[in-house]
Parts: structure tokens; C-alpha cells; sequence
DNA sequence: CAAAAAGCGGAGCGACTCTTCCGGATAGTG
DNA sequence: CACTATCCGGAAGAGTCGCTCCGCTTTTTG
């Protein structure tokens, strides 16, 4: 599903496999500094290319942000079940969290999907691999009676996306701040506190949540082929 | 400095201050539902009215925008006098929680505005009547020993910002989500949890933080008058 | 060392935005 | 009821962004 370069049926010319390169790292500069907004003449131009060059490697513009995105995503899947490892179940939880949180420090484009301001469309594809992990690390931790039992899987989902807010905000000037809090909503996790007042989301509600009413990564709507003539 | 209606030197003429109202409301249902994106042919159509008009009664869509939006804030803040008077420190505390998240649910621009996802300028004001209030809700829910002693004013602004994120999430179909998370922090923020791994946020660091970084409520950038004739 | 294939770059189109301008409609006045 | 200050509406200027097209350059091939 991810727009994975195409298998090159034809081995690519040189500078065309270098240009791509270029461009690939241009492009996951300019989302982790700019957001997912830039434009891509920025992107282009930050790689010392031309627009075209970028259509030439990639349909769209959504489609570079997509693939850059859900490699970043699948690196998140993979701390999970690295995670799923480690045999504290508690430090396990933690772990996660903080690999979850770590790489968003420096994304601010990641940051943007988290927040739910923009979508990439493939979100449910990773959340179906996370949901997995993520109850397992839950279950464990309870069974062991250092997590409270009224904690569901989709809350960690919901802190994550809680330590998203603080490091847009701070990630600038003071890129830690988010270990702040986190170990405050750690606090409130552990067995003991009062009761929740609201059952948490299912998980097809969350996963809703991280999906629905986004807009879209640029609303594009490419009704007409611009150009009467299709003569290409 | 909010930009309230210019007082009046002349009274308005009926239908140009019938307009006004009919702009003011479009503008205020358009921001809090589609957030502050919406543009201003939008907000015109949805008042039955044409761009032109609303430019005559407004400078800029910022002065809009800028202006509703402080007058929100403005309540936030009134809602934090109110709470100063109630006797109970904790539940004054968590009152001015609620209302502070509450006014968030329905109004999409204003989520934006304290996800630092757009600006607005006017934030450091409010911020500025804010932290006495806020400073004073913490040191006696402090004295009162209710409060954890490390909790400091700015961990307030900021979980209303992460209250802000989940809300940004879900308000389309579990607006309520966000109490079970509040719920969360607040277990947290009572006495004998471990304590936090990092200092808070200084008042300044914080008012950088919902001022800084964000980009601008629409670059415009007018740099020339459009037209080279200075005419008028 | 050609000829052909593959790739490059940027002018340019359509769609959208904010904002201005001004002819024509409207409300208040004598 | 006319007359004028006021106001309305929408066409149009200027800017931006995504994307396409096609003449020109570079690489590969024979």
C-alpha cells in the first residue's frame, strides 16, 4: 500500500537513482522542520532540482509525504514490539511511550498526524498493527498490578497523542518538556487513584478519531485534467 | 487593542449594522466549526452577503478572527475569576479546568489557537491576566495540601492544551472524551506520586510557547499595495 | 562516437486565497 | 419626493500552490 518506490523493472539511469535520493532527503527535512505543509517547489528547490523532477519520482506531492510518513510510522510499530520484549511490564509501558514520544521531538510533520491536522490516509494501517501491541503491553502491566485496571489500550494511544500537543508547543526551546508530563499522566496510570469517570474509546472509536474529520493533505480535489487537450 | 467595533462616531445606518451582526455570527459558526481556515467569500456567502461587505466592516479577516477569538478568551479568563471565589481549592482548581475545556468542545478555531497550530497575537494578553489567576489557584490548593508541591501555574496552561489535543480528536463523536483524560492528569497531580523528572516551564518559557513557532493566522505578507496607483 | 532512450527544468495553467475598487442600490433627510 | 451620504456586491488584481507539458541535456547503448 505504501507507494514504496515501484520494483524498477528497468535499473534507473545514475543521475535519476541520485536525484531521488536528493529529493527523499529533502523532502524529510523540510516536513520535520516546516510540517507537512511546505510547498513542493521548496522541496524541489531545497534539493537543487526542478518541480518537474519531483513529478518524475513521485505522483503527487501527497505521495512522498505518505511514503516518508509511514516509514516513520513503521518505526514506532517496531519500538512496540520491541517493547513487547522487555520483561518489566511496567518499564516495557514506559519504554514505549518514550520511543512513541522521542521521535516526534524532531518530526514536526509527524506531529501534524498525531494532532490529527492532517492525514495521511494509511494511519489505519499501522494503528491495525499497534492495537495488537499496545494491549498486550496493557494486559501484561495490569496482570502485574502495576498499571490500574481501568486503564484501556486506547488511552495509550490518547497520552501519545497528549505528549504530541506539549511538543509542538515546546520543541523548540525546551524539547524535554514532554517527560514532564508524561510521568504525570504515568502517575495517574498507576493502581490506586480514583475512578475515571468515562468508560475509554473502543478501539474502532480511536481509530475514527485518528482518521475522521482531518483534512485531508491538501484537498487537491483534482477534478479536470487542467488541460482540454489530452493529447498525451 | 482587540479590534471591538471602532466606537461608533456616527451611528451606523440600519442595514449596514444588521449586516454587522449577520457577519459577526457567520464568522463566529464558520471558525468554530471548520476552524479558522474558512475563507472570507465563505464567510460572506454563509451571512447572504457579498466579500465586498465584509471588508467594509472589517479590515482583515485577521481582525475577525482576532477579535471573536479574544472575546472567548476573555471568558476563559472570567471563568478563572469565578473561580477564585469558590471555597474549596481543589474543586476550584478542577472547575476552572472544565470550563476552561468546555468552551474548546464546540469551537474548533479556538482548539487551533491553543494547539499553537495558528496565532492569533493576542494570546500573550490574555496569558498575561491569566497566570496571576492561575498562580493564585495553585498555591492555595497547595497550601490547602491537596496539590502536589512540584505542580507548578504553568502545568495548569499546559494540560488544558493536552485536554485541547484530545478534544481536537474526538469532538465530532465522543465530545465528553476529554474528562476521563482530565480525570487522568489530576490523579497525577495529587500529593505523593513520584515526583517529575523535569522543572516546569517558566511563565516566560510558556507564553514563548503558545507564541512562538506557530505560523500566522494566513502569511498574507502584504508587501505591496497591489495596485501601484495610491489613489485613494 | 553517434543515435536513441531516459531524464531534467521551468514556464504556464487552473484553482484558490485575500484584498481593492467602483458603479449601482439604499437609507436617511429636508 | 428628490437628493445625498452611505453602503452593497461582485469583478478583478495580485499572490500562492499543485501539477503538466515539452524543448533541451545527459546517460546509456550498439
Amino acid at each position: 500500500m505504501t507507494a514504496q518506490a515501484h520494483p524498477p523493472a528497468r535499473p534507473l539511469r545514475k543521475d535519476a537513482a541520485r536525484n531521488r535520493e536528493l529529493l527523499i532527503t529533502a523532502a524529510r527535512e523540510l516536513f520535520a522542520q516546516r510540517g507537512l505543509d511546505v510547498s513542493l517547489e521548496d522541496i524541489a528547490q531545497h534539493a537543487g532540482l526542478g518541480v518537474g523532477t519531483g513529478y518524475r519520482h513521485f505522483a503527487s506531492k501527497n505521495e512522498i509525504a505518505s511514503a516518508l510518513l509511514g516509514q516513520t510510522l513503521d518505526a514506532v510499530v517496531a519500538s512496540g514490539e520491541q517493547a513487547l520484549t522487555v520483561e518489566d511490564p511496567w518499564r516495557a509501558l514506559v519504554g514505549f511511550f518514550e520511543a512513541a514520544v522521542a521521535v516526534q521531538v524532531g518530526d514536526r510533520g509527524l506531529r501534524e498526524v498525531f494532532l490529527g491536522v492532517q492525514d495521511t490516509g494509511q494511519i489505519e494501517y499501522v494503528h491495525g498493527r499497534m492495537t495488537v501491541i499496545v494491549t498486550e503491553l496493557v494486559r501484561r502491566a495490569q496482570r502485574a498490578g502495576v498499571l490500574r485496571k481501568d486503564a484501556a489500550a486506547t488511552d495509550i494511544g490518547m497520552i501519545i497523542t497528549m505528549m504530541s500537543a506539549v511538543t509542538e508547543i515546546t520543541a523548540d526551546f525546551a524539547p524535554d518538556t514532554w517527560r514532564r508530563y508524561l510521568a504525570l499522566c504515568l502517575a495517574g496510570l498507576k493502581p490506586g487513584a480514583a475512578r475515571l469517570p468515562l468508560p475509554a474509546l473502543t478501539e474502532e472509536q480511536f481509530r475514527d478519531a485518528i482518521d475522521h474529520h482531518k483534512k485531508a493533505l491538501r484537498p487537491t480535489a483534482k477534478p479536470a485534467p487542467a488541460r482540454a487537450k489530452s493529447s498525451r
